[in-house]
DNA sequence: TTGGAATGTCAACAACACTGACTTAATATC
DNA sequence: GATATTAAGTCAGTGTTGTTGACATTCCAA
């Protein structure tokens, strides 16, 4: 079955493997978001909402652009999101005082309730994923996710991770 | 909150570990898709295509019934797809040969070759992760992703799983 | 000071998901 | 054999989320 150079067993690089890791991955990832799903449906809400939610609670205070960086999406997209947020009091939009073009973004109280919501709702899958696989699995699973990044995302993942500690 | 036989903290379970875990498959997902988005886009197609492909050629001959239950819309949205994919002749429905309600479908000879142009793709960034994270970090991954999905979906993944070794 | 770059906003359009109502054909059930 | 159920497909309408294009404002540097 394995006969590779140094008897080393590469089996879990081939193709079959791998195309089980792509529908682990697409699996997974409706399990991901299925939670927060189900609650921003009742709302007006969708999945856009709950990334720009999430990352302005990460770093209160960004600014548009910083926050299209790390979402992936154009401008426009995302100040639609924006746009019903600020409406409906989730976020604050303040104008720069160094540079006025910019506006700094924030969760409102209400807008943190809803991030606590959503993410108590993402966590509790998370965290009992985590339990039932262990941190061995655990540590695993970041590792290859983290391989598996653009390199401009993983700079996003990683100043992200490095400020939260 | 838990505690192990031993009094081990359980660390890799705290609200920061799993915030960066939360993030982490946000960021892969990106990664994960990007590639054969890229090639899609060229066509008319969209990710909704793909994923039809990989799973008419996971499962050929499988009901649209079947297709519908593994890809979790409805068939509405599954229909418009698989609408443009037999036009552009990538895809054949079968009338069953048992129960002529059923439609079994099947990828074209072109159809086998977009499968194969977009799977490579995706593959190659997969090897890729795969490879730099070593068997013992994808055995890990497997493992917390398979603990992240739906008991259905899990279900569809341990078949497909089986069905393919 | 003027032209270009950066930042953000508004409008229109496409992809893709959804619900609901319906038709057609084949199969199951009574 | 009449009736109900199932599988597939269609039509119409709606919502979210992505896209381009056009444009206003602000800042900075030639």
């Amino acid at each position: 079955m394995d006969r590779r150079p140094g008897g080393e067993a590469l089996l879990f690089l081939t193709d079959e493997q791998l195309r089980q890791g792509i529908e682990a991955m697409f699996f997974a990832y409706r399990g991901f978001t299925a939670d927060p799903d189900r609650i921003l449906a009742e709302m007006a809400y969708g999945r856009a909402h709950h990334r720009a939610i999430h990352f302005i609670n990460r770093a209160p205070g960004t600014t548009v652009n910083n926050l299209l960086n790390i979402l992936g999406v154009t401008k426009q997209s995302l100040n639609r999101v924006l746009r019903t947020l600020i409406a409906d009091g989730l976020v604050e939009s303040k104008v720069g005082r160094s540079d006025k073009r910019e506006r700094h973004l924030f969760l409102t109280r209400s807008g943190r309730t809803l991030e606590q919501t959503l993410s108590d709702a993402q966590r509790a899958r998370m965290r009992a994923a985590f339990r039932d696989a262990g941190p061995e699995a655990v540590a695993g699973f970041r590792t290859v996710l983290e391989a598996m990044m653009d390199p401009e995302m993983r700079a996003s993942y990683t100043r992200l991770k490095d400020s939260g500690t």
